[in-house]
DNA sequence: ATGAAAGCGCTAACAA
DNA sequence: TTGTTAGCGCTTTCAT
């Protein structure tokens, strides 16, 4: 490694070099105020043969303006928040704000550490996944001084702003759908977790419309961990071994019900005569499937993408906190794809 | 919005309400120097019932030490990237480092910016997918003044330190396997992405390979854009169209080769006899397949552990820069799985 | 064990 | 259009 220089450069380096005063430096650099064209080429020119990078510390302290946005999810790893993020940082590109993103794993400590760590550099903003947080990080949000826009669910007290789907209604029109084809004994798979709320309040919002229309779940099974796909698979082999008259499964999400649906065809059962299906989000990998599992799209990206765009328009304004940002509840969009229709 | 305060408490809104010398609550704070235990509690039972959070923006500018490690990576879309990025923050948890991740799209200008905005924090190292870089960016990384770990790749030049697998040599053990089966009418089916240089390796290892033996692919499908199992599908349906003879695809990643496989066993295809396949990365989602598809494993969270370790490893020295860091080579592992043995 | 002073690299506000 | 001055909120260093 060619080190060519141990201390990172300033903007006095790049003053001395080009003759011009710090603060001339810093507005050419920055394209704030009036320079001369004379100016402004000779500093830009020093500042980019020297390989110049400005130090944001040093500019967000004194200026006491950050462009980051706080972003924080529970989990990279299932396709449905990387698309979440990309609606996001596509919007914030072009206003000069920059997404940072934070990873809490589902566990409450972890988000408080999380969200601690990035409040402590001061964003302009922070987008944080569900509406359920603890004592201590609802305190630290709205304290923060910041725009806060929940995304995800809007079942629930937001802080400040909110954008997402209601999951209990999620639940509720996947039951009625189901019920109105007229499967009757029906069978929940889902996670084996306590602290996915919006899984839950799915769940809540199916049962509950079962319930009210005088039916139950007959059976259900709870996994963690490992492939889903392949866990998908065992645990409809598992359900249908236990409970054999299933004519319904009910997957908390695609992936689950992806392994379920192979699993069944390679039985040969008839889907969706015999038994029906359905997941939860409407991931892109469906489209490849043999059939097309019956699904409720999140809306993922479009949540990204007007969280993205409250936050803008908030930090735009004079004063970020004039009132509460917008509650905006987006449709779950029902799609039945191949296996839910016994028409 | 119960909006509790505009301005952010500093150090001396709790130095104040503690009655202690800001100096001493910054010690407290940050668990440096002596300080009496009557002290220490007064000072934390303060900030807590504050809720302050630090300014780090001023005490990284104030001691210069940033602990942030910015992550550089081309996509989240994949699947691979958030593995080694799990990695990572693995090693990284209790390092008091934390990573911050930057998406370039696959684009050298976008790298370049991303790149920028980064250094711009003072990061305390680098993780940078790849080992082709703009002029530019490997400018700004050889004088960033910081460990530098480029991942994935190790066919080529590293700045500093590099850790991956070789891109050639996965294609060429491919070539290999497939000619030790007795395969020989190959067809090669990859993503339409001229920047995506390790794939390109791996095609090159491939076929020269293949050329050495006397053998070449008999036809080639590209994609880009879409439902990767869904084009997988398209892909082979097209190019068994056009090329029916042949006997065995090879796919440039696991998940077009699982639509192709999912495909060929629609059409009652004999596999592996009549036709083998193979795709790249070992993605847990195989598992869950009809067949386990023959693929390779690049290693992607051993990757991310062992970039971490080696930027933690030197930022703990008290010079990070002392001399070049290591270049790990991890061997890719060749699975065979139901897909690639005629025996 | 605690405090006081100086300054990190930049930008806001003002002066020229 | 350009330059000067005074901090931003912390930590370093040195004194007590």
């Amino acid at each position: 490694m060619t080190q060519t220089r141990q201390r990172p450069l300033t903007l006095r380096d790049v003053s001395e070099a080009s003759g011009v005063s710090e603060m001339t430096v810093s507005r050419v650099l920055r394209g704030k105020g009036d320079v001369s064209e004379a100016t402004r080429a000779k500093v830009q020119a020093a500042a980019k043969k020297m390989g110049y990078v400005p130090n944001r510390i040093a500019g967000a302290l004194a200026s006491s303006r950050v462009n980051l946005v706080a972003v924080i999810i529970p989990s990279l790893k299932n396709m449905v928040f990387p698309e979440v993020l990309s609606g996001i940082s596509d919007r914030l590109s072009g206003t000069g704000l920059q997404p940072v993103v934070g990873v809490t794993d589902y566990r409450p400590e972890q988000e408080e550490k999380v969200l601690f760590e990035m409040l402590s550099w001061r964003p302009s903003g922070v987008i944080i996944a569900g509406l359920e947080h603890s004592e201590a990080s609802r305190a630290m949000l709205a304290r923060a001084g910041v725009p806060v826009v929940e995304i995800m669910d809007t079942d629930g007290d937001p802080i400040d702003a909110a954008v997402g789907i209601s999951h209990r209604r999620a639940g509720r029109e996947m039951a009625e759908a189901i019920l109105g084809q007229g499967y009757r004994k029906i069978g929940f798979l889902g996670t084996k977790m306590p602290l996915d709320y919006r899984a839950r309040k799915r769940f809540e919002g199916f049962t509950a419309y079962l319930a009210k229309k005088g039916h139950e779940i007959v059976d259900q099974e709870f996994y963690s961990g490992g492939s889903a796909l392949k866990k998908g698979r065992e645990m409809t082999e598992a359900i249908l071994t236990r409970t054999p008259g299933l004519d319904f499964l009910y997957y908390s999400n695609d992936m689950i019900g992806a392994g379920g649906l192979l699993y069944l065809l390679e039985k040969g059962v008839d889907i969706p005569g015999q038994i029906g299906l359905a997941g939860f989000n409407g991931v892109e990998l469906l489209e490849g499937l043999p059939r097309q599992l019956a699904t409720m799209d999140a809306c993922r990206r479009e949540v990204g993408e007007k969280a993205a765009d409250i936050i803008a328009a908030r930090c735009a304004l004079p004063d970020p906190l004039g009132e509460d940002g917008p509650v905006i509840t987006l449709a779950p969009m029902l799609d039945v794809g191949d296996t839910l229709r016994r028409s």
